[in-house]
RNA sequence: CGCGGGGUGGAGCAGUUGGCAGCUCGUCGGGCUCAUAACCCGGAGGUCGUAGGUUCAAGUCCUACCCCCGCAA
């Protein structure tokens, strides 16, 4: 029985931490999760997933505000745990932890290292138009996501997908492939392959003025923002200073000499937008602020709008 | 008590200083047409979020509550 602490947050990590709970070779002494936050319009104090499962099977929940000179670090070193696993914890994790265990510390990742270290790997997938990307087990070192490749395995990016659907995706293809990978590393049979520091790329937290669309920016880029930002935060522009969220978007392929965020064409059904580059973008589902999100149609079956309106102001 | 927008036929909206509840779409029936998601004619469908109040009269004004949404955290 080998005896594991496992540290992850968000819905992404609540899978693999199932898998390892089943399994009857491994015991989790501890879970580790960031402390409950406020949470929507109520400000209503909310556990993490990843805590509430732990809590339903009645393991030992940790949540330092800081791990690194924590009481907690301390009971996590004094139970001497075999590993260490991370899955999207959100939280720098001390060297004299990672080295401690006897089989170290290893983290399941949302992208295929070196590409994409960092806190938003899958939004960054998404709106890099990347068409393919995965999962990555490594070792943990001092600087983030940078430790030696354990494994990694791959899947497609399709024109459907979005951040959440890849969240999904990968939380189960991450949850396999840890599951498949653990017995080599308990039997050290595992590969250890250094990252090319050549290719390593980065993928910081999404900011506020990302989520405002830049109409000069081309369609397909725009496009690759609203789907990088779904389900949530959402892209958004401005109409008559209004919050205009567009959640569904297609690349047309005309051109267009109209100046970026004008309205080109509008119909019962059809919205289409100058973007940057001459190119042309129509809008498919949209929320305009204080309204619930809804398809092009209805929207248009309502609103003020005519030819030669600007977003973004 | 964080700030703000909003609840009106199935959908999206309008409703002026209180005076018969409208528009676009959808839906149903009929017509035109070789034909149609197009066009023409006609119909059904609303306790205007809930409760109470003011008034001859409330979707509209007042009070309380419920729900949805945007921002901020």
């Amino acid at each position: 029985m080998h005896k594991i602490v496992f540290m992850g947050t968000p819905y992404f990590s609540v899978p693999i931490l199932q898998a390892l709970i089943e399994d009857k070779s491994i015991e989790v002494a501890a879970v580790v999760t960031q402390p409950d936050r406020k949470v929507g319009r109520k400000q209503i104090l909310t556990p993490s997933p990843v805590k509430e499962l732990a809590m339903a099977h009645e393991i030992l929940v940790l949540q330092p505000e800081k791990l690194s000179g924590s009481a907690e670090m301390q009971q996590i070193l004094d139970m001497e745990p075999d590993l260490l696993i991370t899955a999207a914890y959100g939280q720098y994790v001390p060297t004299k932890l990672l080295k401690a265990p006897k089989y170290r510390a290893i983290n399941v990742h949302a992208s295929l290292l070196p590409k994409y270290r960092g806190a938003a790997p899958i939004h960054y997938a998404v709106l890099e138009g990347e068409d393919v990307t995965g999962i990555t087990i490594m070792y943990m070192e001092k600087v983030m996501d940078a430790g030696n490749i354990i494994a990694q395995r791959e899947i497609p990016i399709t024109a459907e997908d979005d951040t959440g659907t890849l969240f999904e995706k990968l939380s189960t293809l991450g949850r396999d492939l840890l599951m498949d990978t653990l017995p080599d590393i308990f039997s050290g049979e595992n590969a250890s392959i250094e990252q090319d520091e050549d290719k390593v790329s980065f993928s910081p937290m999404i900011t506020k003025e990302q989520e405002k669309i830049d109409w000069h920016k081309t369609a397909s880029e725009i496009s690759n923002l609203v789907r990088a930002l779904r389900p949530a935060p959402g892209a958004y522009t401005l109409i008559d200073g209004d919050r205009f969220k567009i959640w569904d978007t297609e690349v047309l392929d005309q051109e267009t000499s109209k100046k970026p965020g004008t309205i080109v064409k509008l119909n019962k059904e059809e919205l289409y937008v100058a973007c940057g580059d001459h190119t042309l973008l129509s809008l498919k589902e949209v929320q305009p602020a204080g309204k619930k999100r809804m398809n092009i149609e209805n929207y248009l079956t309502g609103a003020d709008l005519k030819v030669e309106d600007q977003f973004g102001e």
